[in-house]
DNA sequence: TCAATCCGTATC
DNA sequence: ATACGGATTGAC
């Protein structure tokens, strides 16, 4: 050790910047780092000397700037220690950032479980769990509570009552007052949770703060905020705080009101669209326990919440919920593993369920929470498809009209009555897809292939994917030059029903156009799924629902029921949903019976049946042919059964190759995408642009190929063991080639 | 015999 | 990435 330092260190020390009066930390002089590189065969602690000056500052948890391989670099300091195992000479921290402890206990240990669960690096996930920092917020916020604790504690507190009002609607962004002392909260009245027969149950172990861990289904209807902020006060009256994770910023607004006036100014808001500075000061103010409930989109879930007692994750099955970015997690499981480590209650759910959170049920990690079928008929909207057998029998087109008479005789009782009308329509757009008017071949780009859309009524159709206008188009197999319409968009069906019901007001909402909200009266809302506005309708069309069935994916009947449900359920209890899709579809069924758990059950026995997720755990492995194959030979060889599947590798089809394409700068893509209303923008997302190592644009694509990897459930942390073996293999070598890594896809087919 | 250069490997 | 050590090469 002594050889390591200023006694061997002096001949060489000359010639090294290192001044030789530097002085080791008299206590703990070692810093256990974890040091920013996402190189796989890196991911590991390394040891630093703590030079006396730091001392003080270079607690676990801060920032810090280490040389590593003869560069600066930035790191978090993961513990203080004694000794050091390290054999070699070590280098002395070089600065530390700022003492501000960013890095807790709980989140470091939950990031490198979930590094390990999704065969990604601690550094990727560490740098979607700490925001990057804001110096002057820090500052500021820092000056703030050293004030606080002279002058305005006392106020704050008496104002933070569960009555307490938020500083301004909507986002808690209060100058972050205290919540009270712990047990100042009064344990809540259940509420509307009075309608679930375990509701006042889990209520009340959350308030006792017992690790309950419920899979909701919520009723229809515009509740769940309220039960949400309900379960977040009981947390709270058990001095423990909220963590509570929504898709999108509209939801967040939903639940913000609600916490407004259930817990008031003791919560926060964070969504990536609050900017850096204000972002950070929200996020400092729960790791300071300034604030007890944190909401937010999906970055939100590595948020630190103080002494947390609670997590909740609303619309379980929406795919916002998967991160983007390497390791690509999934706040369900991310939550699920924060609530199992913090031994934290956990609500989990939406109006619909997926098979992962059967799964979840059927373990018994979790016990469901629903309601009962007569409280069902009272609450949700009567669903009929469009072509049932009453309807065959008086209207012959049912099955292939669009708008067939049911749906448009819908429409016509629902305005009168009163109030809006919600069509939604799978995609946005006019003519989303046309074909040759007479043998029906799909119309394709002469350019590049993809699909010819028309923007607007009468114009010339051009491509989706490259923009070439083909105003020419002749079909390349039968020289027929006339186009027909295979798939409406939003804007075309808003065009239709303009003049179906002349002096309606017609308003589309979807896309980057989202309303938040429309007026309790007659109007037709034509919208995509996911940007319906908030209204009472008196009656909703779900158009087109083949579309959303027919999409290539395992998951295309739960998110089919689950957009439906969505849209359903801001339709009044007296009011009537049409369905237009087959009325034997068992997710058509499901809607119509409004049973989301049982349709859930058979989703998950289908899986167990195939061997497909969530019955067994699997990984992807996309990338060029040549590093594909490099990573599976990499692979350590798996143990003697250990069931391990290895499917293909094939290669990926153009159209997922093609989708990769207009997504430029995805590097850069800082905080989560809450992008309003991307759900709806068609079929085919679920795609990503591949990591070409570092390269930009214009570079056309090479083939890209998949291998699918499929181990048992109980062998799922070994795969990603062995994933990371062979990435750290591959990254050691220099091996270059993107392969990206994914364990449970979301999309396998 | 020694310096210049190459290559592989560790990065504290 | 860069930096270092050991091996290799080539000139004296």
């Amino acid at each position: 050790m002594a050889e390591t330092q200023n006694g061997g260190g002096r001949a060489r020390g000359a010639r090294r910047k290192d001044p030789p009066t530097l002085r080791p930390a008299p206590e703990a002089p070692i810093a256990r780092v974890a040091v920013d590189i996402p190189l796989a065969h890196l991911d590991r602690p390394f040891d630093y000397l703590v030079p006396e000056r730091l001392a003080a500052d270079a607690m676990p948890g801060v920032r810090v700037r280490v040389r590593f391989a003869g560069q600066l670099t930035d790191g978090f300091i993961l513990a203080r220690a004694e000794a050091s195992e390290h054999g070699g000479r070590l280098s002395w921290l070089d600065r530390v950032v700022s003492p501000e402890r960013v890095l807790t206990p709980e989140i470091a240990w939950l990031a490198r479980a979930v590094a390990d669960r999704y065969a990604g690096t601690l550094a990727d996930v560490l740098r979607l769990a700490v925001p990057p920092r804001h110096a002057a917020t820090e500052a500021a916020q820092a000056a703030q509570a050293a004030q606080a604790m002279h002058s305005t504690r006392l106020v704050q507190a008496a104002e933070t009552g569960p009555a307490g009002h938020a500083a301004s609607p909507g986002d808690g962004s209060g100058q972050s007052a205290a919540a009270g002392p712990p047990g100042s909260v009064a344990a809540p009245d259940p509420g509307s949770w009075r309608r679930y027969p375990a509701g006042e149950s889990f209520l009340a172990a959350v308030a006792q703060g017992r690790p309950v861990r419920a899979a909701w289904t919520a009723l229809p209807g515009d509740t769940w905020p309220e039960e949400i902020a309900l379960a977040s006060l009981a947390s709270l009256s058990a001095g423990r705080g909220t963590l509570i994770v929504v898709p999108d910023a509209r939801d967040l607004g939903r639940v913000g009101a609600a916490l407004d006036t259930t817990v008031g100014s003791a919560h926060v808001s964070l969504t990536a669209e609050l900017g850096p500075a204000e972002r950070y000061r929200r996020w400092l103010s729960a790791l300071r326990g300034e604030v007890m409930v944190v909401a937010g989109t999906r970055a939100a879930m590595f948020a630190p919440v103080a002494n947390l007692g609670l997590v909740v994750l609303w619309d379980e099955g929406d795919d916002l919920h998967a991160e983007p970015r390497a390791p690509y997690p999934n706040a369900r499981e991310v939550l699920a593993l924060r609530a199992h480590q913090a031994k934290a209650a956990a609500l989990i759910g939406g109006f619909a369920r997926t098979a992962e959170l059967a799964q979840l049920v059927e373990s018994g990690w979790a016990r469901s929470l629903e309601p009962q079928r007569a409280t069902i008929r009272a609450t949700a909207p009567v669903v009929r498809a469009a072509a049932d057998e009453f309807e065959l029998a008086r209207d012959a087109a049912a099955t292939t009209a669009r708008l067939p008479s049911l749906a448009l005789r819908t429409v016509r009782a629902g305005l009168a009555a009163g109030g809006p009308v919600l069509v939604q329509v799978p995609r946005r757009g006019y003519l989303v897809a046309i074909a040759c008017g007479r043998c029906r071949a799909r119309a394709r780009c002469t350019r590049c292939g993809g699909p010819l859309q028309v923007a607007a009524a009468e114009e010339t159709p051009g491509c989706g994917w490259c923009g070439a206008l083909a105003g020419d188009w002749k079909c390349p197999q039968c020289d027929f030059g006339k186009v027909r319409a295979i798939t409406i968009g939003a804007a075309r069906t808003a065009e239709e029903l303009g003049r179906a019901f002349p002096g309606v007001n017609v308003r589309t909402s979807g896309g980057a156009a989202v309303l938040a909200a429309v007026p309790d009266e007659p109007a037709l809302v034509i919208a995509t799924p996911g940007g319906e506005p908030l209204a009472r309708y008196a009656a909703a069309l779900l158009l087109d629902g083949w579309a959303l069935l027919a999409r290539p994916s395992l998951r295309s009947d739960e998110e089919a029921l689950r957009r439906w449900m969505n849209a359903a359920a801001l339709v009044r209890a007296d009011g009537a949903v049409i369905i237009h899709a087959d009325a034997a579809h068992p997710a058509v069924q499901a809607l119509i019976r409004w049973d989301a758990t049982t349709f859930s059950e058979r989703t998950l026995a289908d899986r167990i049946a195939l061997s497909f997720p969530p019955a067994v755990r699997m990984a992807a492995v996309t990338g060029e042919p040549d590093a594909v194959a490099s990573l599976l030979a990499a692979l350590p060889p798996p143990p003697p059964g250990a069931g391990l599947d290895i499917l293909g590798p094939v290669s990926v089809s153009e159209d997922a190759a093609q989708a990769g394409r207009p997504q430029p700068g995805r590097r850069e893509a800082r905080g989560p995408a809450v992008s309003a209303g991307s759900p709806g923008e068609g079929g085919d997302r679920g795609v990503f642009p591949l990591v070409a190592g570092g390269q930009q644009g214009g570079r056309p694509p090479g083939e890209v190929q998949r291998a699918l990897l499929r181990v048992p459930r109980a062998e799922g942390l070994a795969l990603a063991r062995a994933l990371h073996a062979a990435q750290a293999a591959r990254s050691a070598r220099k091996e270059g080639g993107g392969v990206r890594v994914q364990l449970d896809p979301a999309e396998l087919i």
